[in-house]
DNA sequence: TGGCACTTGTCCTTTTTTGGGCAAATTTGA
DNA sequence: TCAAATTTGCCCAAAAAAGGACAAGTGCCA
């Protein structure tokens, strides 16, 4: 989950919750529920949170897209049904451009 | 898409919007804009188009999960990582449940 | 050329989600 | 034990999505 991670992030580089906060120009309260996953990560924070956890945006977007994804198919019994048919849907798709 | 799927299923079995519609308890009015994606089809209706059209629920809603999934990765460069990603993940969950 | 089937456009209400604020309580660390 | 950090509870407004209805238009064909 994108808020455990950004917490570890945080927190192994010494950071506190409010200067997170300071640079989303949020209140602070608001991070704590974002790292615990009470409220959503708006995807607009990401590039800033990658900024200042000095880590790639890429990381943060995949962690985030993830996190949707799983929402998606988290006790679904047939989610590996599912994997199979979005991953050769998206080679379709990839491939449709070529043409 | 799903939208198209059940047009399919629906001509093929020579099936008219009007009789999907009555059987949703819609407008069909409605059942033409969820063939076109125009509108979401509400998961609760997918027991009874798998009734109707003689398919398994199973086969629906995958389809209509695949759906959802494709929302979130369509366009997505990052796509095939957070696939990886979300294979792990449920794989890890499915395991926690037994211990 | 009338009648189906279907599509399209406009409008509407209700529900859900997002994106917060603020204060109080709680935890944690020096 | 004090203060800073964090969590929690409650509240709120705006925005978006869901779930339609209805009317008018289009396409087809017998």
């Amino acid at each position: 989950m994108i808020g455990n991670e950004i917490k570890k992030l945080r927190t192994s580089r010494g950071i506190v919750q409010r200067m997170v906060a300071a640079r989303l120009d949020v209140d602070s309260a608001y991070i704590s529920k974002m790292e615990s996953e009470e409220k959503p990560v708006s995807r607009s924070y990401i590039s800033k949170l990658a900024e200042l956890f000095e880590v790639s945006q890429k990381e943060l977007e995949i962690i985030w897209l993830s996190d949707r994804v799983l929402d998606v198919l988290v006790n679904e019994p047939y989610a590996r049904e599912v994997l199979a048919i979005v991953k050769k849907k998206l080679a379709e798709g990839a491939a449709e451009v070529q043409i």
